[in-house]
DNA sequence: CGCCCGATGTGCT
DNA sequence: GCACATCGGGCGT
């Protein structure tokens, strides 16, 4: 599968987070492709969106984010975790889709030393567990998600019909006044009885 | 399964 | 100082 090319990221955040459900995402570790389907994601939109990081304008933190559409904004959070981005939408205007959850495709064995002793389900079901899962790191802040030059991209693949997407409320940001708090920029894409 | 809470470091009010 | 786009252990139901 070929991928993604950035004019699909060069879009409104809100349908890239939408299209990027049923999207492969890829790591190559050594020779090992290491991968999984997108099925929850998050979007972050602009200064006035009170739950991006960008809400305090530019920073070295969120510089990244104001770039090039199709890189990767990855950041620590809480001490102890990274959490991957996809940077969408124009230069200078900073928009990203937080992938929330993958399930595991290829290299699993990989994937399931990373997650020592855990259940399946519990493998990559959340967004810092996609980077422990994937060997994803602050290392790789900014690198073009086009390419696949520094082992991380994202393939094209079957596309999730409407039917089986819902949209919710974004996870954690309890204290971010409204409308933000509640504006559905959530998405997740029902497949079998997964989630 | 759900709720509660501690871990742990960085960025910014 | 404090809030944080989280996770996992512990314990109650």
């Amino acid at each position: 599968m070929s991928n993604l090319p950035q004019r699909f990221y060069q879009r409104e955040v809100t349908l890239v987070a939408r299209d990027l459900l049923g999207m492969q995402l890829v790591r190559q570790v050594g020779d090992q492709r290491v991968s999984g389907i997108i099925v929850e994601t998050e979007a972050y939109r602009g200064e006035e969106d009170l739950a991006c990081h960008a809400r305090h304008g530019k920073t070295r933190r969120t510089e990244v984010m104001y770039g090039e559409a199709g890189r990767a904004y990855i950041y620590f959070t809480y001490g102890m975790h990274w959490l991957l981005n996809v940077v969408t939408g124009e230069v200078g205007f900073p928009a990203a889709v937080l992938l929330r959850a993958i399930i595991p495709l290829q290299g699993t064995e990989i994937i399931s030393a990373n997650r020592t002793g855990r259940p399946e389900k519990e493998w990559c079901n959340g967004p810092a567990k996609i980077c422990q899962a994937l060997q994803i790191s602050g290392a790789m802040n900014g690198i073009d998600l086009t390419t696949n030059s520094a082992g991380l991209w994202i393939e094209e693949a079957p596309p999730v019909p409407d039917s089986r997407v819902v949209t919710g409320t974004r996870i954690g940001i309890g204290t971010v006044p409204e409308p933000w708090k509640s504006i559905p920029w959530r998405f997740n894409a029902i497949l079998k009885e997964s989630e």
